[in-house]
DNA sequence: GATGAAAATGATAGCGCTTCCATTGCGATT
DNA sequence: AATCGCAATGGAAGCGCTATCATTTTCATC
């Protein structure tokens, strides 16, 4: 109550602009600015004076303005399928922290796996002004590419890569990842080996790797069997609950690969409740190495995505297409093979 | 190469903004800006004219614009202590879905637990135009809340609350849950018990829940022995390492309370390897219950910090604060104890 | 068909900044 | 001391939008 009181008592204080600044140390607007952008062309004096004025009156640079007036933001947005995976928010503190330092912001979204919403997220981070995007994968609607190159606004692709795709993209190679996971899983001598994996629908990344596993299984003369290849979303109770269907077939799988840690997390645990001995009775292999995978009993056998180098990687290149440089094909950064205890030769039955 | 053949191939179509529109549509300027702002006012006929415009020029309203008129950005910042948390990104991620179905976006920063780092970031984001900001914990520069006001900024406080603190906040009560859980692990007839909790310089929910554990034991009449109140960096290797120095103790503990589910569940996996049973010969509880914590051999005690409904509640009264309502005071969650495997009555011995 | 109120539209002035171009100041050169 | 050249400064326009206030339709009413 009391609204005007309430409006003397807190900050009527309309926040001070570059204008009040340039009053204040007694020069034009023109200099005040020149005393953020490029301190060097003023003499010390004036440079003294106008540093005065900044600190009394608490001067914080409007860049909204700043963004309007320059037509550039300073602003990179990305957009997430979500944000509960523990990768994707790593991947990000690393590339704000280099955006950051180039006095770049980062805004995030999430499309929740939905194409439709990733496209209405791009538009609004266009509205938004902003210099340039971080997108997930390559799979989704042309139209957003068009929309993009249409109005300028550099991109970067994370964590698939495809080499007949020409745009910039930073990642590992998920298809050559999931073929030497698997082919690291069939010299161990498994016959029977049976995947689980994320849905395959709008998830390139997915996709890839079931392509890598299967290339490998096709090398190896092996005719994947359709009941033992599992599509779930990702949960620790998925990968339980693949683990008792493909337990309760007449002729279990050996071996199990799984498209990310977090199934290969819930056999591992759910192995242990059933009694299943890892890897004597099951080999299983996980993709991702989150931080626990190391310390399960088994540790798990993983692949390293090399996350914090294609977050720094990918921010690079978005600064540097900002920049203006010409944009680079895919980076394809070295994923690597964890070899851990989770995966061993089949036991002779 | 070929700068001008470049310049021509690419989209040198200069983007389009509202005056464009208005000249195809063949209305003025204001009359196509309501089309985005009011459209109600518009009759069926300009308003078709105006869209057909709007669609055959692929315009996307310049948000940075409309920020500068309105001087209004529709974007909150966030400032986290750190991205490397999987609670502090799933609070942001329901936080970002709130707030974008009222047309905000959330831009995020971390402060990497460095107060002088968040100080500067709070400039940042005021520079930017946020009108309204995330931060994490109460514990920082009193200097920060002070531009806050003074620039008539809306803020609100996440995770820790306290009541003698006048400001808007949304989180749990740190000091009565860890004292719930230290009360539980009491009642079960522990005498010995020992705490792993986050350094607790600059870190408020640390210290709180210190006093929760600590108030608990002193009315237990239990004096804490330094040896067995562990302050490190949060990592299962951390807790892996409390365990060992714990366990080599003459007297060792039979309950050990953690300060995060991280500590809990590197003391769990550990214990595991060095046989130790859990909870027959130690009991251990945990302070977030992260995802696999329920899944562990034995499943974590722990609390449940209410992370979703924090960051749903956090921006809706952030929202509401934006809007003009009056700020109310902490806003106290429930946290609710999860009472599983992991404790247990000492072993007689 | 005239009348008036309400609805629909338009003209103009900023929001706070940068940028171009013009002007002034100053020390060095002759 | 007159002149030149560069460094330092200032004036004014404009980035794309919204808000205020004026003006023109429109439509029901008499």
């Amino acid at each position: 109550m009391m609204a005007a009181e309430r409006g003397i008592a807190m900050g009527t204080a309309r926040k001070a602009n570059l204008g009040d600044v340039a009053r204040l140390a007694e020069v034009s607007q023109t200099t005040a600015s020149r005393f953020f952008n490029d301190p060097s062309k003023l003499r010390p004096g004036t440079r003294a004076r106008i540093a005065a004025a900044v600190a009394t009156l608490d001067f914080v640079p409007n860049m909204t303005a700043r963004a309007l007036a320059l037509s550039r933001s300073h602003t990179v947005g990305a957009i997430l399928p979500t944000f509960d995976h523990a990768l994707f928010a790593r991947e990000m503190g690393v590339a704000a922290e280099v955006l950051a330092g180039a006095g770049y912001a980062l805004v995030t979204g999430s499309g929740d796996y939905e194409p439709a919403q990733e496209f209405d997220l791009v538009r609004t981070m266009i509205g938004r002004g902003v210099d340039g995007l971080f997108l997930v994968g390559l799979d989704r609607d042309p139209a957003i590419y068009d929309l993009l190159t249409r109005k300028g606004i550099p991109f970067v692709t994370l964590w698939s890569v495809d080499r007949d795709v020409p745009h910039p993209q930073v990642g590992v190679d998920h298809v050559a990842a999931a073929r030497a996971m698997a082919d690291h899983v069939l010299s161990l001598g498994h016959r029977r080996v049976a995947i689980v994996e994320f849905p395959l629908r709008h998830n390139d990344r997915a996709r890839a790797r079931m392509a890598g596993f299967r290339a490998a299984l096709d090398a190896a003369g092996l005719r994947p069997d359709p009941r033992q290849t599992i599509e779930a979303e990702p949960s620790h109770a998925a990968g339980a609950k693949a683990l008792h269907a493909m337990m309760a077939q007449a002729d279990p799988p050996t071996a199990i690969l799984c498209g990310g840690d977090v199934f290969a997390i819930g056999i591992l645990l759910e192995a242990q409740r059933l009694g299943v001995s890892v890897p004597r009775d099951l080999s299983v292999t996980g993709f991702d190495d989150q931080a626990v995978s190391a310390l399960l009993h088994p540790p798990l056998t993983t692949v390293d995505m090399a996350v914090a180098q294609t977050g720094r990687a990918a921010a690079r290149h978005l600064l540097g297409l900002i920049a203006g440089e010409a944009p680079g094909g895919p980076a394809i950064l070295p994923h690597r093979l964890i070899l851990r205890g989770s995966t061993a030769p089949p036991s002779a039955r």
